[in-house]
DNA sequence: CGGACAAGCTGA
DNA sequence: CAGCTTGTCCGG
């Protein structure tokens, strides 16, 4: 007996024959995706089982496969992890290591019974083939989930590791057969519902019967390194293919996931009830620019004897000028990016195309001021305003006092895992101005995170964003609790401009990106452009056009990297 | 991807 | 021309 196999090696496309030694051939691990050993070119590899009992070649007897290792994804993830390499312009290998037990199985798990108790809330959620839930930023996710696992075997994914132990713990204590995903994949083999993170999207699930996905707007569905491919897409297509509903939640649903389905809302008071309240200080005032980062509000904060986390984040090396008269930001007229000073003193937009003299847009004066202000000395200076030791969070770790009651950084300080009674954005617009078309969607993600960390306001959660652009839908969606004015405006914009979802986009770099592109040509489909790092952007209208254009290139050698969709792209 | 082998470069 | 580097090919 025969039997194909895909090896574990990123950059061999092509499967091999092997021959199946007599004593595995009634072996029950002997299936499609089952994970093997063999021998290639001199030296052993891993690999999956592609295709069995298939017929042997002409010519020269196959070697035999050196182990049958264990049981691995089903006939269906192979099939998925076919359509993501497409997808995502990647190797399936890449999809399959994720969809591989992390130990060696040799059986299922035993089957355990559900005990639970289902009241019946959310169950509308999961009709046909789901809804999008408009949530609130504090929602417990637990009802939601609960009402996933009574439509059978669930995959439900949630953005950290903390949240998906709390959750598959809350679960099982519900009555679920609910476990973590990658740890325990003999049970979700065996058919328990699997809670994780996103590469859970890869878990097998032999009778899924639905999808959830909470805080879907959440960049950590998306894989960091490419293929840069998203758990939540990888979910919905798996939900599409078994016919089963996939629901996605999110207190500021993405454009992409209200377009996937209908959506639902909470009732207006649930949906305001889980919020922190919101304040705005336009720094724009004559009395906030004199205080520059240190506006009369937030000092009455940082004085009110409460936990405060100042988040001032510097993205880039990027400088953020403003009118010293007007306090109005330096922002390009042509793509709305930050503008700083470039040596010859001329502003200069941050996507390097377009720049002007040193003139306010709105009252002429010449003369700017620099906004960027370090942490360290944000720190100090919170010393001196609270006279208290002020705890300071940046890329290299915590310093300070443990239990400091206020703390400063970049936004780390968001996810330190403690709670606050206040999150203080103290420059938010570097957010709002960053040089990206998700620079919006991004700002919100970050307000949502500080909602979490400081809870509802009727328990105390406030939210305090200092602005100069108060106007901006991001500010106003946060401050009226209403993620549609942020959606709308977004909509709008990424339409005209045929962004995603209204479009589809890759990046093109690495060494060996020019070759790629030269190869690739400059079909009418496509619309091609190269930014000054080098790296390159393709347009077409939709994900079918962009990734068969993709397909059809042959890599070249050395470094290269495609990133379709990407987070970082003008 | 990574080993094998071939072709190219350098120094005595 | 040995000894080493760099490039190309191909895998059961």
């Amino acid at each position: 007996m025969y039997v194909r196999v895909l090896t574990d090696v990123v950059g061999i496309h092509k499967e091999f024959t092997y021959s199946v030694p007599q004593r595995w051939q009634d072996d029950p691990r002997l299936r499609v995706g089952s994970i093997v050993r063999v021998t290639l070119h001199g030296r052993r590899v891993r690999g999956w089982i592609t295709e069995v009992s298939v017929e042997a070649p002409a010519g020269v007897e196959p070697a035999p496969l050196a182990k049958l290792a264990s049981l691995g994804p089903a006939p269906e993830l192979l099939e998925l992890s076919k359509w993501a390499a497409w997808r995502w312009a990647g190797h399936r290998v890449h999809f399959l290591r994720t969809a591989s037990p992390p130990r060696m199985v040799d059986a299922l798990a035993p089957r355990e019974a559900s005990r639970l108790v289902f009241s019946g809330d959310f169950a509308d959620l999961f009709e046909g083939e789901g809804r999008t839930l408009c949530s609130s930023p504090s929602n417990d996710p637990l009802p939601v989930a609960i009402a996933a696992a009574a439509c059978g075997q669930a995959l439900i994914l949630v953005p950290d590791q903390l949240r998906a132990d709390d959750l598959a713990r809350r679960l099982c204590q519900a009555g679920v057969w609910a476990v973590r995903h990658p740890d325990r994949w003999a049970a979700a083999a065996a058919g328990a519902t699997v809670v994780g993170t996103l590469s859970a999207a890869w878990a097998p699930a032999p009778e899924l019967a639905a999808v959830l996905v909470i805080d879907e707007h959440d960049e950590a569905f998306r894989s960091g390194s490419a293929p840069t491919w998203s758990g939540r897409d990888v979910v919905c297509e798996r939900a599409r293919r078994a016919g089963v509903p996939c629901v996605l939640v999110s207190p500021s649903p993405s454009l992409e996931a209200l377009r996937a389905a209908p959506v639902l809302r909470l009732t207006g008071t649930a949906q305001r009830h889980g919020w922190a309240g919101v304040q705005v200080v336009d720094r724009r005032t004559e009395d906030a620019t004199r205080a520059g980062l240190y506006s009369s509000e937030l000092v009455r904060v940082l004085r009110s004897g409460k936990q405060v986390a100042c988040v001032l984040n510097r993205l880039g090396r990027a400088l953020l000028l403003a009118c010293r008269l007007c306090g109005e930001l330096a922002v390009c007229s042509e793509c709305g990016a930050a503008m700083r000073q470039d040596d010859a003193g001329v502003l200069v937009c941050r996507t390097g195309a377009h720049s002007r003299p040193v003139i306010c847009a709105s009252c002429g004066s010449t003369a700017m001021k620099n906004l960027r202000v370090g942490i360290k000395r944000v720190c100090e200076e919170l010393e001196a305003l609270v006279k208290e030791p002020v705890g300071e969070v940046t890329a290299s770790g915590y310093q300070g006092p443990a239990t400091a009651r206020v703390v400063v950084g970049t936004e780390a300080v968001l996810h330190l895992g403690r709670p606050f009674d206040v999150v203080a954005f103290l420059e938010f617009d570097q957010e709002l101005l960053a040089p990206r078309f998700r620079a919006r969607e991004q700002a919100m993600a970050l307000v949502l995170r500080a909602a979490r960390v400081v809870g509802p306001r009727s328990s105390g959660g406030q939210i305090l964003i200092q602005t100069r652009l108060p106007d901006d839908p991001v500010i106003q969606a946060a401050y009226q609790h209403d993620p549609r004015l942020l959606a709308r405006a977004e909509r709008d914009r990424r339409k005209e401009l045929s962004f995603p979802p209204y479009g589809a986009m890759a990046a093109v770099s690495g060494a060996a990106g020019d070759e790629y592109m030269q190869t690739l040509g400059n079909p009418a489909a496509l619309r091609i452009a190269k930014d000054s790092s080098g790296v390159y952007y393709l347009r077409a209208a939709n994900y079918e056009v962009l990734c068969d254009e993709l397909e059809r290139v042959q890599r070249p050698a050395g470094r290269l990297r495609i990133d379709v969709d990407p987070i970082r792209a003008i």
